[in-house]
DNA sequence: GCCGGTGGCGTGAGCGCTAACAAGCCGGGT
DNA sequence: ACCCGGCTTGTTAGCGCTCACGCCACCGGC
């Protein structure tokens, strides 16, 4: 019936200023209502909030970051993985932002190169990312990231602790240390060890911890496997070591190499811990669970993820400003995989 | 010393009009370059990118979204886990929206209740998210859904086969009997079952294509064992059946649990497959390095997750608009955990 | 009575972009 | 010569919000 008024469009999202006139007010009012503004009377208050009530007002977040030239945004690059650790990682940051009011965009990566790190970072910063979290834990990301402009603050996690640059990681090598002591006294002469690939800095930190734990204990450092981070590979090496009837300790660079190895060792006759013992690194749920229950490490993923934020947003609100790093140690968690070394 | 200019501030993002300006062409035949648009001239068109390039230009998505009412955001429930198939579905989710453009945003839950499920909704839509997953396996999750507004096409992945409304999931009833039927025809008589949380509707679906594999076969149903999805309780579960001698084969709602079952039986010292015969679900990585290597059931995690991205961007688009479901049918992955029964 | 301060609110401009229209230009048909 | 239509480009008006003001009423102190 109404074909004169003035053009109103219909079946709209209501925006500040509906609010504004069922209430009123201004838009302003509106406005310094939803931001919890001082300077408004309790009653005005009470009636605009009725009138987003009524109409199902919803504010619009891109409005807002255009206005503002802020979001609260924050990027998460990572790559496209199901590995326990950054799983985990990803899960804990992504949980602890938005319980902080942060809403979080993750771009996986197919692979961690430089160019892909690059195009990610790039997409978030036309998102207007407020914050950008990576995950690089390679040196090609690494470098990826250096050359990333610093109009945005960036965290690194997981990345090259040797690095400028603000970063959150856990201490590796502390870490390998653990296992690696953890077994020299159990009497062990010495402890194998199974890496992960080496362009991780994981598996450098977890190799040199190991390394240098046997240097100060004046123990033979035997020749490393170079593995992934897979069960299979974790199998083949374990193979190998099966076979030498020397090996009675070995350091796993994670816990899914330790799953490899035990399955080897136990095909071979191997008894796990009577003949050789096992450490690994993660501590996977399941650890408890593999034959025998695995002694491994524990990085605590969740701090990881909560001080990652935290930096993020402390350098976000410009509260921050030089380069920081967080290092979180890891324990031990002991369980049946280690023994005494065999009465030769 | 330039103190009477024009206002120029400084130190900003480059705009479409600096764009504009520098390549002596008018914002909006910029923003046809942006967006393809046919009718430019070639070489105006090469004038723009050259002055893009120059710049350092990047859009802005915020005012974009804001111009078009519409975002290239796609919002993501999902409940705070590691479990391997929520993480390798939202993993390969995120890929897959990556390579066609979009962003995607994802929300952890705590806890899948009502309450929080509808708020991370509510927290999508006020995004302007162009569609959303929820991840929702289980029963509240699905009731949380069913009052959700429409306005925004929502697909869930998990979600309950029965209900209404968009879903994408595994036939995990197919996944059981593929499963238990392989165990009948190695020779068992029967076969039992520990099933994941009752409030699951994998578990659910895995459970019911079990009994009715079963009961099709004449065989007898025996009484089933309830269990979260963890290898904790896939152990306790295991240790009761490890001490009953009928008990030759077992069908594990998912690997984990097939894991403790394995290390109960172990422990028991009944032999796998020797003893009993053991079939899980999932396919996680490692299963493969089990002991021994698990037969288990492989849903295809990528299918589904490129599935329930097609699906959404189809509605998104507004060309389908009906409620779609589309069901991945999982495959047998046969290893070394499955053999005739020891005869008695 | 006047005056400065302050709480409460409205006004106008502008964030960077797209959509809709308008305008100029060129070529071909009549 | 004229007109018409397509290509190319510019102009204008928003999208929904925040920020910087400015206005008005009221209060206390002199």
């Amino acid at each position: 019936m109404d074909h004169t008024s003035p053009p109103v469009r219909v079946n709209r999202d209501p925006a500040m200023t509906d609010v504004a006139r069922l209430a009123g007010v201004s838009h302003q009012t509106v406005s310094r209502v939803l931001n919890g503004h001082p300077n408004v009377r309790e009653q005005t208050r009470l009636r605009v909030r009725a009138a987003i009530e009524q109409l199902g007002y919803r504010p619009n977040r891109a409005a807002r970051t255009l206005a503002t030239g802020k979001s609260q945004l924050l990027g998460v690059v990572a790559q496209n993985s199901t590995l326990f650790g950054p799983s985990s990682l990803l899960a804990a940051f992504e949980l602890a932002a938005t319980a902080r009011g942060f809403v979080v965009s993750v771009r996986r990566v197919r692979v961690l190169d430089h160019g892909s790190i690059a195009a990610a970072v790039e997409h978030h910063r036309e998102q207007r990312a407020a914050g950008i979290v990576v995950i690089a834990p390679t040196g090609a990301a690494d470098e990826a990231l250096a050359e990333v402009p610093t109009d945005v603050p960036v965290v690194t996690v997981d990345g090259d602790p040797e690095r400028e640059g603000t970063l959150v990681t856990v201490d590796q090598e502390a870490g390998a240390r653990l296992a690696t002591r953890c077994l020299l006294e159990a009497g062990h002469e010495t402890v194998w060890h199974v890496s992960g690939p080496a362009d991780w800095f994981d598996a450098a930190g977890r190799l040199r911890g190991w390394q240098r734990t046997l240097e100060e204990a004046g123990a033979e450092v035997p020749p490393v496997s170079q593995a992934d981070w897979s069960a299979a590979s974790g199998y083949r090496a374990g193979l190998m070591l099966a076979r030498m009837p020397e090996v009675t300790a070995v350091f796993a660079a994670n816990d899914h190499l330790a799953l490899g190895i035990l399955r080897a060792m136990h095909e071979r006759g191997r008894s796990v811990p009577g003949d050789v013992s096992v450490v690994g690194f993660d501590d996977v749920p399941e650890a408890a669970y593999f034959i025998p229950p695995l002694t491994t490490v524990r990085p605590d993923f969740d701090t990881v993820a909560t001080e990652a934020l935290s930096v993020l947003l402390s350098r976000v609100s410009g509260e921050r400003t030089g380069s920081t790093r967080s290092v979180i140690t890891p324990t031990l968690v002991e369980r049946d995989s280690v023994a005494a070394p065999p009465t030769a």
